[in-house]
DNA sequence: TTTTGTGAACGTGTTCACAGCG
DNA sequence: CGCTGTGAACACGTTCACAAAA
């Protein structure tokens, strides 16, 4: 695809990052910071921080540190935060809804342009001034950028595939099932049976004897 | 700690076995199963999936495969999935109640046990009959197993804070930010917009050339 | 001197390949 | 023979340690 493989590791960091640079630049005021500074706030070692950080350029002053501002810009750059992302949300239930408001009030990146759901009771109703349409009519060329499931498992798949066909490149899917997806779609889940399991499997383990 | 370390990714994949296994034994009716199997359903190398099983006893039989049976109570017990455990969800806002409704309806091993909240106008109400208490007055002796924190950033490192007092050994995070916990908490966290930026910052790199 | 940027070393996690057992 | 269980090889991610630059 491309001349160097970036892990998913270190977009993740990228995005702490962008977190912490906002922080330290937009409320404490600072001008600039460096990798220790960083990896304290982050509890990152600080040479992986520069190492990542070097992955988007020359962004230091050796003897100096990291000049906020400009970090900030090689970071949102990297990150896709210059532009509006175009999310839609596929499932309207509390965690949808969780989802919709989040999105809406955080000023973050990402604009919620389309809701659908499965559920004619649902259909046809507005939430946060969002007409929440029948999935099934997901039309091509609604430029759906990005696609978030919160429906059950049941119809996740369906919903993936609908996605796909109107030209979605990612999808974070909450439904706890595994997905058949072509190579070419970015994919991250969240599982929040797994995480509490990960949870007790590691209490269980790691405290009897 | 213990004999052997095992690593918090060993644990997530037996959550995944656990849910296949299920489904293997109960709603399929099947009796026996093999790691070829199992990974055409999950996506992971069979040699991983051996590898991961062998951890909890020789529970296959060569050149036959997994009893299912034996191998879901393996893992059952594994994961500590013969109990129930007490959880705690704080901060009840739409975030809160899908977290609870998912853990009353699909009947898992977590129990919510307790509701809180830092917001006097839901202090006192019910919510799925399960009464919102101040989470100041979290008490020791609560008997509070997994700390669930769906409240804001604001006041995260507080509630953590509390729940440890009250003798809660592990956290499950939603708030964006790095909390300072003791060495023996086990912990994990959920950030929608780093799963968000991870997706979008791979959009931009492997998109353009 | 301070802190970056990075090759080399290290450690961790996954896959290979096959001996061992049913 | 078929499939498990596992050492050995490999791949990937992180940390070390230091030369280079401000």
């Amino acid at each position: 695809m491309k001349e160097k493989n970036i892990s998913e590791l270190v977009f993740e960091r990228f995005s702490l990052y962008h977190r912490c640079i906002n922080k330290l630049f937009h409320q404490d005021n600072k001008e600039i910071t460096d990798s220790k500074e960083l990896s304290r706030l982050l509890n990152i070692d600080p040479s992986l921080i520069r190492r990542d950080l070097s992955m988007i350029g020359k962004m230091g002053k050796r003897g100096m540190g990291y000049s906020l501002q400009s970090l900030k810009s090689g970071v949102e750059e990297f990150l896709g935060k210059e532009k509006s992302w175009a999310v839609a949300v596929v499932g309207i239930g509390n965690l949808g809804k969780a989802i919709l408001r989040y999105l809406a009030y955080s000023h973050s990146n990402y604009t919620i342009t389309a809701l659908f759901d499965t559920d004619s009771d649902k259909i046809g109703k507005e939430y946060e001034n969002i007409l929440i349409r029948n999935f099934e009519h997901i039309h091509p060329n609604e430029n759906i950028e990005m696609g978030v499931i919160t429906a059950p498992s049941s119809v996740a798949q369906k919903i993936a595939d609908k996605l796909i066909a109107s030209g979605t490149k990612a999808i974070l899917n909450f439904a706890p099932i595994k997905l058949n997806l072509p190579e070419n779609i970015f994919y991250r889940e969240i599982d929040l049976i797994r995480e509490l399991d990960t949870l007790t499997g590691m209490l269980c383990y790691y405290s009897k004897d």
